[in-house]
DNA sequence: CTAAATTTCTCGACTGTCGAGAAAAAAATC
DNA sequence: GATTTTTTTCTCGACAGTCGAGAAATTTAG
């Protein structure tokens, strides 16, 4: 059952489309809010005024007048208004950036992970530390921290912040919420780290092509592989979500993946998977937990150069993603794909199988080979899709928090 | 970006409470309305007053008082308000159906589908034929009926009354708004069989389970596969979906498929197909057109008196099932899969091997077996899921039709 | 016939959006 | 320098929508 809808939601709605024409534009003037909210400037002067008064937004130094007629007044984000911590876990480091309201980063320090003692429990007391430290380098207090925006490859709960499984700590599952809840009053937010990817793309192909973007998928190729899909719905909001792709089943009784399951894709395209082909090691061997970058540009110098096994190793990695990439196709609509991660260096020898798996599928024999396109800097999609995500999520809590303003207007009175 | 709000907006998704509820429980009273909306009953008066002003809504009868206090008045729909034309096109029949605005059944016949002349041209004009009857036989004007809802199995669409690949026609694709459009001024909408399905079973669980219902797929075996999902949003909606999962890969280059592609699970599992492994044909043999559900029946029979290679063509049914299914978990969350279909009946032949498909992998690993659960009548579920979604449309659009309750209005006065 | 119970309807208060026009403020013009 | 033009922002009244409270309607119980 739907839920009802009131003239508060209609405020908070349009509250929310200013917030976020102003995340998309940056400073905006009241004309210009009118113009992207669509809203009558009646309203927007209601709303601004509002947020105003809410500390949420705050109306920026007079700027040179570049025309004639009275100079515009620019509305901005306060920035002081609320802070993110976001938190990018990766198999060697955890990079921690704080971040103002208006999303511009004011501290960042990366840890180094040790790869011996990499229990869960020895994790999470780094964690809390790293976390207390970076609102004490900018003598923030706790409470003026808004969300903790954290990612990490591997498996993440659809409605709580749980990992349940991920390359780095397996089985043991993390509940963010349960481990921060008493000493932070944040909301914990978990994303798939190629969910992220695929949300800032989203935005960015929203940005460039305007409204015929329908879908797009992200693939993330390195020691794992990760699948983000964003869809666009009829209202125009974006659904994200993260497959389990590099564990969708790709060969039964197949190679032996580190999940512990056999044949999965990331058996076949994880790096360690490449290398395991190339140097024809049994595929019931127990995978290795890390592979040296340098192992695997030499592997794919002498493919480059004709070597036939190494060729091969490529090969049926790139098999395995198109056949995988054909099924995720089968049961969602066409949509381009976009590859990323450390894996894009050896696009050249994976485009072939990938294409062939593809080619394959009943989908591509009916609607056509689907774009695909490379893009390499993944990490600064990565804390992008960070942003987007956490701030206008703030953004609506922001909102519907009313209950503040009107307290503000009535001390006001 | 999202459209912005306004109070017309508010009235327009109250009043479609107002109708869905009415759907959902039948002919309601004043109160009772408030109770399930949680709209004040001021504001229920309003509703029911525009909505019967503009002839969509009545009061029913007098009905016997059951209790002292004022009597209740009960709303319901007027059943002359619209009309709908259900078409369900199966392998050797079509369907037609006339179902007043209230969803009662007013007129059915069937069609019989010559197997012979299958062409598009032809199936063409015999609908356009039967479309005219079934208006003719109740004596009611084009432009009385709101909407002509069609289904079929294959692949439609996802955004227009496309049908893309079925089984019937292959590849000669048809467009139903193009063919019907200069006939009849109704909105035509196409659905995915089993989509249908999916939406009657979501709609069913939601009214048994309450709120703690999620995603469901349904799975329909037969000639065809079928696959379509339901999953519930944050706001209580349901989506649709209807994979190409009969056509999803299941083997790289494996059995040859009705559909030309090689490997589909539909050439493992469909009936032709277990015909093809039962009788030890290659796989690369062209499917039968039909298969007599007879034949399958004996081979089915033999199976269960101990026929190894006849137990084969069933085990491998299901492996091709199980591992579909499990790839279909990976790429959504885990839910519960209701399988139904003329293929139900060989349930108890395919189960091991669809659990066993299920079992290698990863998501299975890691959350268990979903729940599998056997529904029997699948006819009904389609007409329901038809009931379902063409009518909540059509209330949709009649409330967006605000002007005419003004113009209603205003002659009023 | 009256009181109690129950349902429906109505009224005033409040919130929200909108269009039009007033007010403000800077550049252009005389 | 005063006036006009242009552009932006603000304000006011009209109108639409929801809500709570209580009045009105209508039946049963006693």
């Amino acid at each position: 059952m739907l839920a009802k809808s009131s003239t508060e939601l209609v405020r908070q709605r349009n509250s929310a489309l200013v917030l976020s024409a102003l995340r998309r534009h940056g400073p905006l003037a009241h004309t210009e809010l009118s113009d992207f909210t669509k809203l009558s400037s009646a309203t927007v002067s209601v709303i601004t005024a509002d947020l105003e008064r809410a500390q949420i937004i705050e109306k920026a130094e007079q700027q040179a007048a570049s025309g004639r007629g009275r100079p515009r007044v620019l509305f901005s984000q306060r920035r002081d208004c609320g802070y993110l911590i976001v938190v990018v876990i990766s198999s060697d480091a955890v990079q921690y950036s704080l971040v103002d309201y208006a999303g511009r980063l004011i501290d960042r320090f990366t840890e180094d992970r040790p790869q011996e003692v990499s229990g869960v429990g020895s994790f999470v007391a780094s964690l809390r530390d790293a976390l207390s430290r970076i609102v004490a380098r900018s003598q923030l207090s706790r409470d003026k921290v808004l969300m903790i925006s954290i990612s990490s490859k591997g498996l993440v709960d659809a409605s709580e912040p749980v990992l349940r499984w991920s390359p780095i700590f397996g089985r043991d599952e993390i509940d963010f919420a349960a481990v921060l809840r008493d000493e932070w009053p944040a909301k914990i937010i978990l994303g798939n780290e190629t969910l992220l990817v695929a949300s800032a793309l989203g935005r960015q192909e929203e940005n460039r092509k305007g409204f015929d973007f329908r879908a797009l998928a992200a693939l993330s190729l390195g020691h794992s592989i990760g699948l983000g899909i964003v869809r666009r719905d009829d209202e125009g909001g974006h659904h994200i979500s993260a497959p389990n792709f590099g564990h969708m089943m790709h060969v039964p009784g197949g190679g032996l993946c580190r999940c512990g399951a056999r044949g999965c894709i990331e058996a076949y395209a994880g790096f360690y998977a490449m290398l395991r082909t190339a140097f024809d090691v049994p595929l019931d061997t127990i995978p290795a937990k890390f592979v040296p970058i340098a192992e695997l540009d030499k592997i794919a110098a002498s493919a480059r150069h004709g070597g036939r096994r190494n060729q091969l190793a490529f090969r049926q990695a790139g098999l395995a993603l198109g056949n995988g990439l054909s099924r995720v196709l089968s049961l969602h609509e066409r949509m381009p794909i976009v590859i990323t991660g450390p894996g894009v260096r050896y696009y050249d020898l994976l485009i072939e199988g990938i294409q062939e798996g593809l080619a394959e599928s009943h989908v591509v024999r009916m609607e056509g080979m689907p774009e695909l396109r490379v893009i390499v800097d993944e990490q600064t999609l990565v804390f992008e899709g960070h942003l987007n995500r956490a701030l206008s999520i703030i953004d609506n809590d922001v909102v519907r928090r009313g209950a503040s303003v009107v307290e503000l207007r009535d001390q006001a009175v």
